[in-house]
DNA sequence: CCTCTCATGTAAGACGTTACATGATTCA
DNA sequence: TGAATCATGTAACGTCTTACATGAGAGG
């Protein structure tokens, strides 16, 4: 959907090939956003088609040869008209271990919460890589900065919200007061 | 992808019909999860012919027919080896707006603050209206409430960020020191 | 020698969205 | 009369993921 402009705006930035619009992606966006050679290659293709962007070859000696693709005048305006309207559509999140969440009440509870603790470890993980990624590169950009810290925080809230989630379904358990499973 | 299970799901809970299938994913699972018919009607159709779930008409006097669903043995089990197993990857958000907003240093600094502004409120009317559902549902369930508190949660981090990052933005465009833009 | 990184691509299939079609009843 | 709610469905179109194919150079 917005594919094409992420690739827009990072060719607004520099000049890229593909292999690096895919690194810089998983870098920059790597917890919002998750993109593989399938989309990149054939937008780069649409997008040079519609006049947006030009490439050009560029041979190397110890790697092989790349397509370098930069950003046209009518691909700035495309850009710019894209980035002053107001986004469409909300955020959504899609995450298989909280739609599993929602049905634990039906699961044997041990095994819920096992994969509450192993998703602990996840999200643990997650948040010290981002900590460091944070701590260790220059975060001059203010708009780029202000990206990781909400990556971080959208962490951290997420392990206290698993910790108080582990805490009140092992008390459940200890307890053995089962009760009726009602959605809604 | 797990459409399938999320529908398996809520007929292990109760027997519905495809209308409610949607009603009902949309106000518990909102938050992460949005669905339409072109989704739900297939999959029905599928878990049928899987086996996993079985139908019968029902008449109605003052409203259409409908096709109550009831999930199989075979559907339970199904649905019970996909909860007991851990999930598969990690959780995606896709947000046009924060798309945008990585790329807000290249763009009119005033539009860029009118739509955080835009942005913000809302998310204080997603945030009232998850408060207010919160308040006035029974949250008998465990999960189920656990999951309506990760969804306020997140609208309030999201709500505090949004506006840490309105005053600092507003702060660098009055302060007028134009940086070198920069990712990575 | 084997694996990793660099680099570009395609094809098939899974998954999702939008728009359309149908039609009764209820409520303002 | 018109809109909203209940209810089921399909077709076309987009988007995304997975898997494959190719190949050179670097480093252990």
């Amino acid at each position: 959907m917005s594919v094409k402009y992420a690739i827009l705006g990072l060719l607004h930035y520099k000049d890229m090939h593909g292999y690096r619009v895919k690194e810089v992606i998983e870098n920059e966006f790597g917890f919002m956003w998750s993109i593989n050679y399938g989309q990149i290659y054939p937008n780069l293709k649409q997008l040079e088609q519609e006049g947006l962007v030009t490439k050009i070859d560029v041979a190397q000696r110890n790697a092989p040869d790349k397509k370098l693709y930069s950003i046209t005048e009518k691909g700035e305006e495309a850009f710019t008209g894209w980035l002053n309207t107001a986004p469409e559509r909300g955020m959504l999140i899609r995450d298989p271990f909280l739609l599993k969440f929602v049905f634990f009440s039906f699961s044997d509870k041990e095994r819920a919460l096992e994969i509450i603790e192993e998703q602990i470890r996840v999200y643990t993980a997650d948040l010290s890589s981002r900590q460091h990624r944070y701590d260790h590169k220059q975060n001059e950009n203010i708009h780029v900065r202000l990206m990781r810290e909400l990556g971080i925080s959208l962490n951290e809230m997420m392990l206290a919200w698993l910790e108080r989630a582990k805490t009140e379904i092992a008390a459940e358990i200890s307890s053995r007061r089962p009760r009726k499973a009602g959605i809604q």
